[in-house]
DNA sequence: TGTACATCAGTGAACGCGCGTTCACTGATGTAC
DNA sequence: TGTACATCAGTGAACGCGCGTTCACTGATGTAC
């Protein structure tokens, strides 16, 4: 192969992590070998270590980039309240339902990340609560008492997307979507200070 | 082996169940194989055929059965919404969190569960179904909307379980649980009748 | 009552396969002279 | 300007291992005679 200049390397080990992160969402951690994520990445597996010292290492690092784009999303938003609605609406959506691979990272994997090593679970902790606070910032609303309310609402809509997902009735799943909406709300409109 | 009597083969069936429901809850489902499944029970890899045709209609049967568990606890409490008070208390409490192998099916496997065969999520939905329908029927609720609504209050717990378990901060792991009981009980009192 | 046999839950070795990981090798290009 | 060489991202075969599954076999007991 030829050698590259200074950001080939760099681009190579995002354009993994990115098909990683996609691979892992839709057919989970354990569930995904590294030989197919390399070619999903246009590559083969002995690449892999060049770039990644472990599946474990991989892992750590595809959490952080996941929840790093999603913060990056949210920044995107409208800022305060109306920023905030849109984004309950698109979490829990049909589209966003049937749309893992592109979806929220803790949706798809948190019961995974919670029987990873301690890297990964450090990594997922840091990301959440610096999504989290950036929340309780858009919303005027600062300390513990406030992270643990947003948390809570953060809870609602990982939990009543993956019910969406598991359950195999389609007005259940809808019907679960469309109230979780209006909980969530609730309960995001309850941390703002009055 | 010795020729059994007529509950013999089943009582084992049942063994195994058990064993690979707690085994599936702490290890996950992909991480769990069938031969270590069958040391729990007490068993070598090859008996497992003679009772299930194949690891996919184990996860199936080890659904239904996990469900049927959790809704004869749930029957045991006291009636009215002084019993559901106390498990939502339980639900997210630490030692809920701490024990996944004894805990809730849904905290521990959703993720896997929305990934698995038509049959497993055929079961899972009827046994969610069932018991979000006894406990709208604990409040004296009826109709789709009232069960939209304990799926909703449901989603809720089971997040804040899954959050609780992933993040490594024991004090952000514990606010969670405190802050999502709070926000749990509200939802449940809005399901039941005024 | 005594014996030969059918039953069948469970055994354990073996199957092909994909896993995570290692490593000797390739080959296009930047650099040295 | 032309050529020899060092670099190093990526290749692809191979490693030991555990996976889900199959199958010929075992052996204690109930049943037939």
């Amino acid at each position: 192969m030829a050698r590259y200049d200074a950001e080939h390397k760099q681009a190579t080990r995002q354009r993994i992590l990115e098909t990683a992160g996609r691979r892992f969402k839709v057919d989970g951690i354990d569930g995904s070998g590294v030989a197919v994520l390399m070619k999903d990445a246009g590559l083969t597996n002995g690449a892999f270590y060049g770039h990644f010292d472990s599946k474990d290492d991989l892992v750590a690092a595809m959490i952080a980039d996941q929840l790093d784009r999603q913060r990056a999303y949210l920044s995107g938003l409208e800022p305060g309240i109306a920023g905030i609605e849109r984004f309950v609406r698109e979490y829990l959506s049909p589209a966003h339902r049937d749309g893992r691979g592109d979806g929220c990272p803790s949706s798809a994997l948190i019961d995974e990340i919670a029987r990873q090593s301690d890297a990964t679970r450090r990594v997922y902790t840091e990301g959440m609560t610096a999504i989290v606070d950036d929340l309780a910032a858009t919303l005027g609303a600062k300390g513990p008492a406030a992270r643990r309310k947003l948390f809570s609402a953060f809870a609602l809509m990982v939990g009543a997307l993956q019910l969406s997902r598991a359950v195999d009735d389609p007005s259940l799943s809808a019907g679960i979507l469309a109230r979780s909406v209006v909980d969530a709300l609730t309960l995001i409109r309850a941390a703002a200070p009055t």
